[in-house]
DNA sequence: TAAGATTGAGCCTTCAATCTTG
DNA sequence: CAAGATTGAAGGCTCAATCTTA
């Protein structure tokens, strides 16, 4: 029975050890700058993207690998903050859809330079650009 | 002021989507095996690659990235479980090392096939061996 | 006064139970 | 009864405060 190689260890760990250290990075600056944290930023994104702007909060917590009471929690934080905003959905009363607010839009605006900064510094700058895309593509397939 | 470029944000949305794809399959296979979560196996391995195969907790703590507290904790979960021993250093008595026991070598044994499994069909198999190798050495270079 | 380790408070997450609507 | 969303309990982490020894 083949054991995974030394090798394959030792991707496994960098993988670890990088995302870690990126992430931590990343949320050092945020809060260093008095703004939220990343996963803020990940919520306001997600809502952004999806068609019309506005998404369910089921379909939301799934794009954002977070489960659904835990969701609700991070989008009751963002909401008490005036970043979204929740309404009825029309066609199914027991459905809600996340909305960003235009200050949510706002702060999207302040996190991304921060944001953008660190992967810069951090990501792009130690692994250089083609060693991204050969990461991108091969973390991709599956 | 250039921003990442999309490959670049792309690279690090799949780094977080496969460590914890890969991160949460093996927590779902060790659960479903009976056997504790992955932090148990982390320390119990940095435990045991020690010289003298013990570790200070300090020393322990900032190997596995977690904090000195935290780690206190965690280590109180495994002693309760028999797998580590927590023992008085002899020339300085503010000073703790922690070891393993026969139980908990025992444990480690049992959870590496999961655990390598896991490794194997998750993360050797979609990714080639060749770009395992790459990442690695990409992700290692900080 | 500093360093090693622990403790308590607070934060955030998951899981299971609950409430409302389909 | 099933599905969308929320709530409460419990687990585990970090940070700051504390205790003991150097």
């Amino acid at each position: 029975m083949a054991k995974p190689s030394k090798s394959v260890v030792d991707a496994w760990i960098a993988l670890n050890r990088a995302q870690r250290y990126v992430f931590e990075t990343i949320e050092a600056e945020l809060k260093s700058a008095g703004l939220p944290p990343l996963a803020w930023y990940d919520v306001l994104w997600a809502i952004g993207r999806a068609p019309g702007r506005r998404i369910r909060m089921a379909e939301l917590a799934s794009s954002l690998t977070v489960s659904r009471g835990g969701l609700t929690k991070l989008a009751d934080r963002l909401e008490s903050a005036g970043l979204i905003r929740r309404e009825a959905a029309e066609d199914d009363r027991r459905g809600l859809y996340a909305v960003v607010t235009p200050a949510g839009e706002q702060m999207l605006k302040r996190m991304w330079p921060v944001y953008a900064k660190v992967l810069r510094e951090r990501f792009v700058a130690p692994i250089r650009a083609e060693e991204a895309a050969v990461i991108a593509d091969a973390l991709s397939r599956r």
